[in-house]
DNA sequence: ACCAGCGGGACGACCCGTTCAT
DNA sequence: ATGAACGGGTCGTCCCGCTGGT
């Protein structure tokens, strides 16, 4: 690989942090600078703005949330199996990107401004869910949840549920609320079964 | 009441939904300037600092949005419908203070930094789960709830879900999701009568 | 008057022969906090953008030229008189602002960038050529020019051989040019005599 | 001629129109390197500086200027036709170098700065006076034009009407300004006829 | 008492010309 | 001949005191 690449990729790793953490507008060059050990140019040369480098970082924040998320649920073996697991996941696997889900937190910082990372979070929440309602559905194929249940609902109400819980989690520092939190989903989860 | 006063009321009172829609890092004195119609020395006479008129704002933001929600259920009759009018207000009666809810978007915009804001945060959530608590308990000795239920699980499960979806709803502009949650939060307590 | 409008004025006064001598692009803030005294933001507080500031600038240096150029000429009892003090008068009187004419300085700097100043010097060309066609025409009318003679290329050609030879005297710090420029311009007046 | 020489030649003619167009402070090396082809530090393989650039650049403009004003009055049979040929030539022959002539444009943008391009503009400035006053010598000698004229003086007149006809010329656009220009210079010539 | 006007010093993002290893 | 990196520069805005008039 050659050396700029890496560097980007350097760059784009100590950065995410500091994006999840601080939001975009929160985050200054001086920040990154110091995050990163390069010279504004040094950063300049790999992204063109700071808006570039926070949408590559939201990016790589992005993929290993989904993946710290996801990747161990493939191998499951039910639909049930696979939502709880998320349920489980969403607290108890930490993402090596600290700062909680970068999808709720560019909802909130970037209301107002910057369209293109609220852009990557709108399509970061529709994929969370429409992964989620696929685990339904099989589940609902599977027999173990009822077929007249909205998929698409429940699955964006364990969603909205779980990130509250974290920004929650994040606001009081008692790491209870996440684990009610996943015990009243699991609980609720048992009443839509047949 | 006194010129100053009216003045300091005047400034909080157009202030707050600019903090509230753009935080308080993405707030300048020129946004403040603009909405309140005063020059910047007008708002320092009134307030030490940003800071300061930031979390007078807060202060006013925070008790319009426990007004609108909660005042009204002072006069249902049983806990049980406290609860599911909070959960139905919590959506339907729009606060006269635009951005959403006051205590989440701190809770994000102010993560790592203005600790006086954020203090306002986590009083105010812990405050919002104790009335629902409380709710619950008047359920409880109702004989509406189970007297097995853990009353301040149940109290943040609900509140984390609404205010989840509450921001979910601002990131996609879909109003159903806020529905599907009430709807879901209402199914879900039925589950615990006993 | 007030004092921002002393200051006001005092930056322009000063930025002024900063402009004229390095033009806008060869002009930095630092040149001009330097030359004003004040610091960034207090230049800012007056004008909304370099370039605003720049605008103003050349106002003031325009201005100021077009005096010391044509104001002596007003009590000049013949055309032909206004126009050779004219050429007498556009090297002799030096204007207090340095940096030679505005007009023709702007003409080069601004060639492809500031569109703003390149119109005010297009207007303050067609001005000064308008100003010297009324005296050829006055000169006319009394008989001191041939009325065959084209006023406005007359005018026009006055005008570019003084400006050209401001700047080879500019250029090649030798006085001579503009004494002799001014000499064979009268010269070539008698010319056109009837 | 080896491929690095050719790389050579091949950025001075790239750059030579956007450094006369432009001026020295107003090009930088990214309009450079989009004009050449070559990234930046494959400029300064061949120049110094940017500075060093520059000067070749104006040493090339400069010479093409000369030839296309100057080589075709060579074969010419009389002075006086040649100091009209060359009033001619100063704006029918455009040179492939746009931006006007680089001896003004320097004498207005290096006005203060960059001693090396100002020297190169006040040899230049002599050098075409010289030239024009072997014209003018030479039409002496034929008896073309009266012996009592100063011949530098006279020459030195053309050069900078002339040169100040362009900018104007360049400043409005309205080709009539030249013409104009050429028109009285040639009818001036003849009042200095025996 | 109140507040408009003014000014400052630090910092915002971003681009400059230049060097060095490759 | 390039790509990477730098240190200092660009213009402009930040939040905040001070002065002075009403």
């Amino acid at each position: 690989m050659r050396k700029g690449e890496l560097a980007r990729l350097h760059i784009i790793e100590k950065a995410a942090p500091v994006f999840n953490q601080l939001g975009y507008g929160g985050t200054s060059l001086a920040h990154l600078t110091e995050a990163t050990g390069f010279e504004k140019s040094g950063i300049y040369r790999h992204f063109s703005s700071k808006e570039d480098l926070a949408c590559q970082a939201f990016d790589y924040t992005y993929q290993i949330a989904w993946n710290t998320k996801f990747a161990s649920l493939k191998d499951l073996s039910s639909g049930i199996a696979k939502v709880e697991g998320f349920i489980h996941n969403f607290f108890s696997i930490r993402s090596p990107v600290p700062g909680g889900c970068p999808i709720y937190n560019n909802a909130v910082f970037a209301r107002e401004s910057n369209p293109a990372l609220k852009k990557r979070s709108q399509k970061g929440y529709k994929c969370w869910v429409n992964a989620l309602k696929d685990f339904i559905d099989e589940a609902k194929a599977e027999g173990e949840i009822r077929a007249n249940i909205d998929s698409e609902k429940l699955a964006s109400f364990l969603l909205v549920s779980l990130e509250g819980s974290l920004i929650a989690n994040n606001l009081i520092q008692r790491v209870g609320i996440s684990n009610d939190t996943a015990d009243e989903l699991i609980d609720y989860l048992r009443t839509k079964r047949p």
